[in-house]
DNA sequence: CATGAATGAGCATTCATTCAT
DNA sequence: AATGAATGAATGCTCATTCAT
């Protein structure tokens, strides 16, 4: 169906769509979604405007599905650490990965930043179930290193939940600070810096 | 509202201003500033849309004024800790009134976390300024802490400013999180959370 | 129209073609050609939107045939009594015969008035001639109708051109209105209504 | 507050409202209003796209303002033949008048035919209401008429509602098809032919 | 015969900004 | 100091139409 020597594009089908997603991407991780037309997403993609609506409906979509994306890459980065027989080894591998995946993925980041807590963003279910899967697989992280070490003695552990929001934000703000106003700093010493949330439970 | 017979009668002057301060802090709060239109902005203080213009000469500079103001405020209520004798209660203070103000000026620190780490935002300059200041100010209580405690003989004391950056952006996270997600969470426990990061200093 | 003997393995071909004049009907109906997509009617007659193309050659094409087709079958119902030996009991069978074709084709019937007077109408041409011989049908009854009884002496018989285009917009009008305001008034009592224009003529 | 010598256009307030009146009357009348653009209507009357939005806050308004202006003329118009004292003459007068509205009015006559019997027009509501209002008038003018006359023996006089909505339509069309197909025609042959439908209550 | 991905001109609407008063 | 009518560029979206398969 698709030898004939002199045929082309035959990738058609998700052709656009990638290339929207990657257009999309670029765009609206450097000047945030509202700045961003569809006229602009279509140029850079290299695609009609009306194939962007044929293919995601809206720009709400097409940013919806962007979220989606991500979260799943996430996901998919988290889960060897995740399962890790070392708690804090595990703990350390996942904070690191995710600030190599907010390197690599800046967009999806800084939306995640911008739109999480605004009360009533397009996407707020999108995002408050995508907060919550994280902040549970933190918090599920947290929980075996602490019930690893036998509670030190006078040491007070703070709330698990709060403590697994405290990480989630400072590796969120940590990465993508990093990008605009540390390129030198390494990941390395954002994971130390992280990690030193973890100090009571240990 | 002009009860005294020989006085001024325009306390008036800056009226129309704080009636805009005061609305656009409530209407960006919930609806982030792209999603507010000066109409309603006015509509809401109870002026005409060329109020706004006349006291403010644009959008953006209402909401950049909107940015100093909040920013003061902050400062302000960051002073005592900061100066504080005992540096863990000092920083313990600061951290609890930096949620505190959360609470309070929620429109400006949603406002914050959307903008601060978009590469081409509006108010770059401005809220560069603004986290060099907070993350300085933070960065020197750390620094105060550390030098107090002999450091302790293996652990690995991580860069200050990275500790800093993250303490600053574990606040910032919880402080939101707190007010949209977990409006029963205590100040407290948020405190508790985030001073877990100094645990490797002491 | 297919009398060969000897089989057809497609009545087929027309089958797409059916389908989509009755979802076409059905669809503009209710709200008006301008409002109707040509993806509705596709997706309404169960076929995908390039045989829409390949089958009538556009959006315009496909109402025309739908005019064709309507003002065939109304021609066809009036024949009977056009040539009706008592003119006035002709007169009435066609009013009647009208009136149920206004219930049974409510879209051509809608669309019909919609258009017939909208002078830049995209089919001004076929809209006059339905027009011109539809009024012409009338105005030949009105005709045998005038002429068998002996002018009234003093009555002023009306131009039977007007009379014939009063008695064509009443009937026109009262069928959609009985459908839209009135379904509980019978053809019965609206034949009465239309008829009524003809007593000068008795 | 408008002597200024120097002064200009100070009658500003409703002027833009006016102009685009009179140009959507213009261009609807003859293309039908799906087919006009609301820059089209902007150019035509002189004045910015934005000016019709802050005029009319949307198109469908605009239009919805346009059928009301029209319906309180019409009814102004026939007011006077309404309460003669002569019904048939009353009648008659209200008739001639309709016809010279239809006329003058050639884009409002058309959107209403166009749009009265459309089942999910946007104006439906304001549409049912002119359309009560109309064919209550003319209702009321039939029944004065009618109980004047004692009843004549043998003919069976047609329900007054039918009677009346066949005469509103026969009048809309016949003024209509006047303008379109026959400008040579007169008023009073109208006239005739629409009064030809009293006949049988005399 | 039929499909459906792709197109792009056209459209209604929004909104920050201006300016005469 | 304040107003609000007017502006026009920008934007998200629709939809009839084309065409390679």
């Amino acid at each position: 169906m698709s030898q004939t020597p002199t045929t082309r594009p035959r990738v058609r089908a998700t052709d656009s769509k990638h290339r929207l997603f990657t257009a999309s991407m670029e765009l609206i991780g450097t000047r945030g979604h509202q700045q961003v037309s569809v006229d602009e997403i279509a140029k850079a993609a290299g695609v009609s405007k009306g194939t962007v609506y044929y293919n995601f409906g809206s720009k709400n979509e097409l940013i919806g599905e962007l979220l989606n994306y991500g979260i799943a890459i996430l996901f998919e980065r988290l889960g060897p650490g995740a399962t890790h027989t070392d708690p804090e080894a595990g703990l350390r591998q996942m904070v690191g990965e995710a600030l190599e995946f907010i390197a690599e993925y800046p967009a999806f980041s800084q939306l995640w930043i911008s739109e999480q807590w605004q009360s009533d963003s397009q996407w707020a279910g999108a995002l408050a179930q995508m907060r919550n899967d994280v902040i549970g697989m933190v918090r599920a992280a947290l929980s075996r290193l602490a019930e690893q070490e036998p509670a030190a003695a006078g040491k007070p552990v703070p709330d698990l939940d709060a403590l697994a929001t405290a990480l989630f934000g400072a590796t969120l703000i940590l990465g993508r600070d990093r990008q605009v106003f540390h390129p030198e700093r390494s990941i390395e010493e954002c994971v130390g810096a992280a990690m030193a949330f973890t100090a009571p439970l240990r």
